[in-house]
DNA sequence: CTGTTAGCGCGTTCAC
DNA sequence: GTGAACGCGCTAACAG
């Protein structure tokens, strides 16, 4: 059988480890005679097979990406940034989801064991889980996004929550509201309990104490938000001045039953959210803005350091910023 | 050196060549033999490396998903889908954008050419463009999602455009409103002009007549339904009794400036849109859904049969339905 | 500078 | 049923 390569090597009169070198760009190769085959290489129209150089040199030249939350902008955003930055670097990005924690050993065991990828990029997922006990035995580098785990090793890229859930409550007080509702996550999400604590951090130095059962827990999606405004209105009790939501889902859940109830926003009650999701600009939610795409982006530079053996930042804080709109009042 | 493999060969007392067997489910094994393999590849946690049966079976069991559109929940409930089929079927889902019509060609030819995957779902490309000229040179199985191709030969899955459009605009017809402003998308996008051809005729139907300045073409982005708008107010004429916008973003960025202008929808003015988007609840917009979800399946599902060399559909429509909310006055 | 050789780790004959 | 031998396509090491 006579392949491309062998074609080539006819045409350009020279051997395959010449070829290789040429299209590996080699230093070692002579002008003229890199010239022969490049032309040869276009006339055969011949492309190396990656599987050869994969066996080869033990790499895939690929980074998986793997998230189990693809509901939102969010997921999507991020994924740009990786890919942005896997393209310079002639990476590519292999996607995988998680459709619920059960199945993330069955995930982790077929990206991370079979090696189909040199590096994975994990958002979102609970690190803490037992499937981080062998960390160390991967032997593939592993960035987490939005799950800074750095006592286990695994260097991460998050965003300041903290600063988030402080500025985006100071700006409540400041509009002078007193009587303020927050709307969690749930107790154990990462996110929820360090913007938590920004804002009380912001009410504490405001000197604005925020009542405990004017705190409530959700899920961090829409219709959680909803049961939560409906759970308030139906409780009779008077409503608070404003709610603060730990994400726009919620909060976008609970404007949508205020404009059921024909209660205005932020007439009757001002509302903020967390994300700058990208219903927050037409419903004219203020809320905390973070750049996705950059955390995409970090990640996988922290992932292409560690490939290349570099000293890489075991915790990369992506800024957070306020967008002020008319939800809260202004 | 004393690989995995080589481990597990002593461990069993057998050939490479039968852990190969038994790995790979040949009936030619003895159940004696296969039970002290097995047990031999747990205790060294041997796992063959993809490269190699790459490169022997000449297949990366790996689908690349290409897409331009990261910017709404569209693209990730496709690829949820997709994800979903893929995974079924032991294969992996390979992620590449294109930051614009320039970069396709440097896509195409990393991802096809290479043939760093099997298979190939493209997103909403414009698959008119000269990419084609060469497809049957490809010699991979391309499915295409939203751009029908049926006549490069290229199977596809797209949804009921026209059935979407007739119905919403029925449904407008069917308040009684007459006077209906049109947001479309860009003339030659493929989903504007069939969603447009379907409500005309469902104008037609009821013997309404849609006057031509009424129809407004836009660029299906929110920026673009804020500016078709704001022009529609700084007019001074008299506005339609209802707006639909061939898209959800649209609405949405209609919907915004309706909303600082102090106008009601649907008190002054109703509106529906297109695509059931995330925000489109909680906006409480009357629109189109489509299941994301199901193309991303039925995209994989067409590209594994091609893989396997079955009879495969050139076309799939997926349907629409309509999803009344409040914004058309209901 | 270039060619020859060898081997990456599998799956698959073809003997036995 | 099983093992030995081969080759997938490429690149690293060494020799010249």
């Amino acid at each position: 059988m006579t392949s491309a390569l062998e074609s080539v090597c006819r045409e350009a009169g020279c051997s395959a480890a010449t070829v290789s070198r040429v299209l590996n760009d080699s230093p070692l190769v002579k002008e003229s005679t890199r010239e022969r085959v490049l032309a040869a290489v276009t006339k055969y129209d011949y492309r190396p097979a990656p599987a050869g150089r994969w066996l080869r040199v033990q790499r895939t030249e690929t980074i998986g990406i793997l998230s189990p939350n693809v509901g939102s902008g969010f997921f999507t955003d991020v994924l740009l940034g990786a890919d942005a930055v896997a393209m310079e670097h002639q990476y590519h990005l292999m996607t995988a989801f998680s459709h619920g924690p059960e199945d993330h050993q069955k995930l982790f065991s077929r990206i991370i064991h079979q090696r189909r990828v040199d590096a994975l990029v994990v958002l979102d997922l609970d690190l803490h889980s037992h499937l981080l006990a062998d960390s160390s035995r991967w032997d593939m580098p592993v960035v987490s996004v939005c799950r800074p785990a750095v006592e286990r090793g695994i260097p991460s890229v998050s965003i300041d929550n903290h600063a988030g859930g402080y500025s985006v409550m100071q700006h409540l007080l400041e509009h002078g509201y007193r009587d303020i509702a927050l709307f969690t996550g749930p107790d154990n999400n990462y996110d929820s309990r360090h913007r938590l604590e920004g804002c009380l951090a912001a009410a504490r130095n405001a000197g604005a104490d925020l009542a405990e059962d004017r705190i409530h827990a959700g899920w961090f999606t829409m219709k959680s938000g909803k049961n939560l405004m409906q759970q308030m209105l139906d409780s009779g009790r008077k409503l608070p001045e404003a709610i603060l939501a730990l994400n726009d889902a919620m909060a976008m859940g609970a404007m949508g039953v205020l404009r059921e109830q024909g209660l205005s926003v932020p007439g009757d009650l001002a509302i903020a959210g967390f994300d700058d999701n990208e219903a927050a600009d037409s419903l004219g939610l203020t809320t905390i803005q973070v750049s996705h795409n950059r955390m995409g982006e970090e990640a996988v530079r922290l992932a292409l350091a560690a490939l290349a053996n570099e000293e890489v930042p075991q915790h990369i804080v992506v800024p957070t910023r306020l967008v002020v709109r008319r939800s809260c009042g202004c």
